[in-house]
DNA sequence: GACGATATAG
């Protein structure tokens, strides 16, 4: 039986891919253990196959277990090293092909450092020599382990072996370069050999480029390369996306289009994050419409994409209804629709989703729990969060970070349990970030802790004395001590340190184009209008019974604020705008990049009633929802 | 006998 198999063991994948191609049937004359393998099989069908070996006795066959860890190392599946090293370790003599790919096992199998000593063992043992594959596998570790010292040492093999002009081993010396934040390193690599160089040399070092904040290096060297693939492509694009050059990456993909390239999913992903970034829905529908038109499957990443850009984009039920939809989701699907729904105040949602989550038998990562959290302190569900915490550190063994501190503090301090805040700010291992006293100092000023809330501003504007917000707290706090003195002298504090606020925006989409406010803005060439719809919505939200909500006890901070900044708040200007072109029953959006302030929240839900438009805010940390007179946050942000 | 480069999620 085994003479039947003219030449099998010399097929490559890829003539084994024409093999299939055209016979459909396979040649029952030729039943080799590994004849029946798709060119990148899944785990389950190598085990299979190697099951076969076995029964054919060839289990030790050195001429056929290597070409069993070939196909682990390409396989479609996630790799157990173990495995692979078992069959590595049955080879009596192993060859320098088998040894390169137990090494891209290794890697594949996510232990680089494996991979490195392996190599090393290799080069000590002098039994077989590493060949041009191996060093290109060794430095790939060496980029994943970001091992650049063991990396530069091979990089002396590359000299001493004779592989410098081999263009796959100066290629992945880039990469190393560029992993282990060493771009000039990279770029003398790239230059020393403009022979050795192909589309893959300058795709690295744009990417490493990108990597680097270097866009505009970056962009000379994409307008520079002889031949640009889609992936050069990709690699810019999301390079500009990630650079805050959206607009940019934006040109990019229309020039693109213009050379009737087909994009990629990489491509078209990247742009949806760039939509989700800017909260620009009409954007990011038209990257949807790109995919269904060009027929893209919906993959977990594309879908998981889709999920977050239109959750971003206030749309959440459309968010929904496509994750409920979508054939394949992995652990990131669900964390980006957990979330999602913890964003737009959905907590009870949030959180039977990730009940859900669990019984389908997936592992909670320390994403999750900031979803999970954030669920708990919108929905004001104080013990449920604390339970949560609890698991996460306790079941999970999750390290709480930053953020996840940061929940928590946010839920008790909300909930009026400003000690149990302070105390787990206390207990926290590293120094907080000032963001977090914050937070409890913003609930002191509202539960009326004011001793206590003191005490936190002054530590605040130590800490922190640029912020102008804080000082604005810690002067609420003294006017309603009526501490009239501390007051102006907190403010005078304010004035001479030349505190500055960040410069509020808040952003609409209209007639195709993205509209930017700013507090008390002119610049809009629909000015006139803008101020006149400002004015008669000052006369019918008064007419429902609105009246500024400038409190007596406040008055004597914010005067000016009353007058300019209050009225003329970036997000006013946007409704005003967004009333101008939308109809009754329409809904406005708005994407603010500070947190809502009261009087605005509360304008905001009269406007919605007085004017029958759906209003949905995305501001700094949340989303509200106004309709009918009341918003989603049921005024508790 | 085989190699390399791009993407997203708080």
């Amino acid at each position: 039986m085994l003479l039947c198999r003219p030449n099998f063991f010399f097929w490559t994948s890829k003539q084994r891919l024409n093999f299939h191609l055209f016979s459909t049937v396979p040649n029952p004359r030729l039943p080799s253990p590994l004849s029946s393998l798709p060119p990148t099989p899944g785990i389950t069908q190598i085990k299979q196959a190697h099951a076969r070996t076995i029964v054919f006795g060839l289990a030790n066959d050195g001429r056929i277990t290597p070409h069993l860890l070939a196909f682990l190392a390409i396989s479609s599946s996630s790799l157990p090293s173990d495995y692979a090293l078992s069959i590595y370790n049955s080879i009596p003599h192993p060859s320098v092909f088998a040894t390169n790919n137990m090494i891209r096992c290794f890697v594949k199998g996510d232990l680089p450092r494996h991979s490195i000593s392996l190599y090393s063992h290799m080069c000590r043992s002098f039994e077989v020599a590493p060949n041009k594959h191996t060093l290109t596998f060794v430095l790939q570790a060496c980029s994943n382990a970001l091992a650049i010292r063991e990396g530069a040492q091979v990089q002396t093999h590359v000299i001493k072996l004779g592989f410098v002009k081999d263009v796959f081993v100066r290629n992945a010396l880039i990469h190393l370069y560029c992993t282990c934040c060493r771009v000039e390193s990279a770029k003398q690599v790239f230059d020393e050999v403009p022979s050795s160089r192909d589309v893959v040399s300058w795709n690295s070092m744009i990417a490493g480029f990108v990597r680097h904040g270097q866009i505009s290096d970056a962009q000379k060297l994409f307008v520079e390369m002889p031949e640009k693939d889609v992936i050069s492509w990709g690699t810019i694009i999301s390079g500009c996306v990630q650079n805050g050059e959206l607009e940019k990456a934006l040109d990019y993909f229309k020039e693109l289009g213009e050379q009737k390239l087909r994009p990629n999913e990489a491509i078209l992903v990247s742009l949806l994050a760039a939509a989700a970034q800017l909260g620009t829905l009409e954007y990011g529908k038209m990257i949807h419409s790109i995919a269904d038109s060009l027929r893209f499957p919906m993959t977990a990443s594309l879908g998981t994409a889709l999920v977050d850009m239109y959750a971003k984009c206030g749309c959440i039920d459309e968010s929904r209804f496509l994750f409920d939809r979508m054939p394949e989701k992995d652990k990131w699907s669900w964390n980006v629709m957990i979330c999602g729904l913890a964003t737009h105040g959905l907590g009870q949602e949030a959180l039977a989703l990730f009940e859900k989550f669990l019984t389908q038998g997936f592992h909670p990562i320390n994403v999750t729990f900031i979803g999970v959290l954030t669920a708990c302190s919108r929905a004001g569900l104080v013990s449920e969060g604390r339970h949560f915490f609890k698991l996460m550190t306790d079941t999970y063994g999750i390290e709480p970070e930053m953020e996840h501190y940061g929940c928590m503090v946010d839920l008790l301090s909300r909930a009026g349990f400003v000690y149990d805040a302070v105390e787990m700010i206390n207990r926290m291992p590293a120094p907080p970030d000032p963001v977090l006293w914050a937070s409890v100092l913003g609930s002191c000023q509202v539960h009326g802790f004011a001793e206590l809330g003191e005490e936190i501003g002054n530590k605040l504007i130590q800490m922190d004395p640029t912020h102008n917000g804080h000082y604005v707290q810690l002067a609420r706090i003294f006017a309603r001590l009526r501490k009239w003195e501390d007051v102006s002298k907190v403010r005078r504090l304010m004035a001479e340190r030349n505190s500055n606020k960040v410069a509020g925006w808040s952003l609409i989409e209209a007639e195709g184009r993205v509209h930017q406010f700013v507090a008390g803005d002119k610049e809009h060439e629909r000015t006139t209008e803008i101020y006149k719809m400002l004015e008669i919505i000052g006369v019918r939200i008064a007419a429902a019974g609105y009246s500024a909500n400038v409190t007596s006890v406040l008055h004597d901070i914010e005067e000016e604020e009353k007058e300019n900044a209050i009225k003329e708040h970036s997000e006013r200007l946007a409704i005003a705008f967004g009333l101008l072109v939308t109809k009754v029953g329409d809904c406005i959006r708005i994407i603010k990049n500070l947190r809502v302030c009261g009087d605005c929240h509360e304008v905001s839900k009269i406007i919605s009633q007085v004017f029958e438009r759906e209003i949905i805010v995305r501001d700094g940390s949340r989303f509200h929802h106004f309709k009918n007179g009341s918003c989603s946050c049921q005024d508790y942000w």
